[in-house]
DNA sequence: AATGAATGAGGGTTCATTCAT
DNA sequence: TATGAATGAACCCTCATTCAT
């Protein structure tokens, strides 16, 4: 059927130039990036872009919102973990998002890229959040809701306010993943370590920070 | 002598102009600023900021020179603080960062967008890294110094590598200091949180994670 | 047999095309019509216009054709009525140009729209003059023909060239036509009068004009 | 004087670019001009324009003040001529119009041309009154006041409307300016009568509609 | 006959930069 | 020293048109 062939050409190129616009995008910043620098990836004609997106933002939120979903279905398991406490669960989410899947730090800071650029105009702080929701709905609330059970567990510190604590923690992940995937190798040129180890040490430090030491209360 | 006269003058100019780059950089973006931007806001033409730099890159090199020297001078005075303990130390470092200078952490953003601009030139790095040098040798050393010394007198976790940790926290003050600066009112209807407010809690969370509770211990 | 069945669906689909291009050439200029728009309005594909038509180019002269042929069917009837005289000939046929028919008014305006354009373009005018002769052979003729008679007979002014008076009548519907045409809405509001009452007093001072008023001097 | 020296140059450049404007707009319409059109024919980089206006628009704009105040210096002696009825002085104004000074009513065909474009935009209508009235006070009441005078010294036909009448005329004045100017050796190929002979045969037959017959009125 | 895919040419505009004074 | 004038390169985008199916 020629249709079902044009579709899947169609899919194909569309998803073609969304993987290119993607790392050019984390590469140089979105304004930073032309397209013709996408066609020339893409190897296609500029004006061929403008045959699958109406102009460069709409590029721009495709990709916004390819990587949401990239990001949500690389975390979709997560969410059902068994696990001891509410710490754990915490630790867990951090850990694997770490570990398990370096692709999801790229994913997450193509998002963050984006969302520096995006949210600098008018009515796109809407546009994103929605995108989001629709997305990844209840994205912040479980972070959140884990820290809660921590706190009720007593394996969490009783002084965090969750809420806080998630935000905190959240733009932490967004704003290092967005600084390592920008400057990758020059960090670990300038500081000697690994993206990983400096991820792992912060991580590490934040969630020691955030554990409330259950064996010390015992012997209290 | 007219020389003279000329050089204080011209230090002048160059000073005025890297004073409007710098203001004009950290607002838009080295990107969103044009070099009629800078001109019109030293009150001169465009034409004559060629007197003055070679161009456009050579004006944000040197407000980068800039910012690193005025943030080698705004943490000068830290260096010398007497203090019970190394983690004292350090906390006071990042306490102070935060609550004493805000301008501080705005010269740091601007330092990170300059890095992020900068960085993704080739050789770019290096002579980033040798500007960083010459005008605040040994950088990291002490904050990793003080760690060390935390390590030694039992107020910081012994299982720490005092430069990796700094590397860390160095880095999360940069991307957080960039992240918030370029977000900054976003974040704060998104999450609900100031900035201040996340800042505060990542830091205690981070501090929290590498401290060792001496008196605990001393408590069992 | 199918060639025939496809000459006329070919023929069928030819003229849609045209109707829509007409339509479309007259709201918004030649110019301001993309193949774009006659595709979509057409419900065709923008390449299946070339199965068609050689141009664009060629989209319009065929547009302009029919507008001619179009002219031609809606005026012939009133070449053939009775009249008491040469004047009152004359007068009926601008007469009824403007009230019987506002449809005609503006399929003239359409014929000037797309005569602007094509004379621009060299050879055209030749090519112009052939189509407009060979759809409407004797286009000028009557009406000069009339005026003769009008002379004639004592209706109109006897020192009225009837070849020059036709060029000129024509040349001013032509004209008036056109710039109401395109500025219709925004003549009466800076005028203070409807586009009909304008060409009603044109026309009415142009007859005037022309006119021999032998009643008065009878009742003389 | 350098400041005098260039600001000469400028106002000679700003002066050579819209004399090229005006020519091309009127020969080719607006939208039918480049920037490179108008930059080649002024014998500059396209880029230059801009140091000169702010976009094409504004170009626009200000050869259309040009033009109505070409216009105005045109017209302004005849205001004041004498005249024995109110009929010669509406037949002098017409006719030297014509006669008199060409130049005028190429002018004016500018100033239409430049009407239909800049009509089409969104609050353009206003902006252009305001730039008519201020270059050009009164600008229709003239003509209306002196077809009242004609009426009420019985020169002119008494059943007129003087502004219905004066607007037909200011539109037909328009209209055919605008064709001629468009179509010029075209229309004389086709027609075989000169512009200005079409001109005179519309003017003379108009004004003959609109004279009030003295001597017959004596006859009665 | 019809059309999806792709593109070259050209539009207006911005910006860093060079030249001449 | 300072700057008016001028421009090349590049950007995003539109449109008519060709190619392949």
């Amino acid at each position: 059927m020629p249709t079902k062939v044009y579709q899947n050409h169609r899919d194909r190129q569309r998803e073609r130039i969304l993987e290119v616009a993607e790392k050019l995008f984390i590469r140089d910043g979105i304004d930073g990036v032309t397209l013709n620098n996408i066609a020339d990836e893409a190897r296609l004609s500029r004006v061929t872009l403008y045959e699958y997106f109406l102009d460069k933002e709409e590029i721009a939120w495709a990709v916004f919102q390819n990587v949401v979903e990239q990001l949500r279905e690389a975390n979709e398991d997560r969410f059902a973990e068994p696990a001891e406490s509410g710490y754990q669960r915490v630790e867990r989410f951090v850990w694997r998002l770490m570990h398990n899947n370096l692709e999801l730090h790229l994913a997450h800071s193509r998002f963050i890229a984006l969302f520096n650029y995006l949210y600098a105009r008018e009515n796109s702080g809407k546009r994103m959040r929605t995108t989001i929701e629709t997305a990844w709905p209840g994205k912040y609330e479980i972070l959140s809701q884990w820290i809660g059970e921590g706190i009720a567990d007593g394996s969490i510190q009783p002084d965090l306010d969750p809420d806080l604590a998630t935000a905190a923690l959240t733009n932490m992940i967004a704003g290092m993943s967005h600084r390592f995937a920008l400057l990758g190798a020059n960090i670990e040129q300038e500081y000697g370590y690994s993206v990983t180890a400096l991820y792992e040490e912060l991580f590490r430090n934040f969630l020691r920070g955030i554990k409330q030491d259950v064996d010390l209360r015992k012997d209290r």
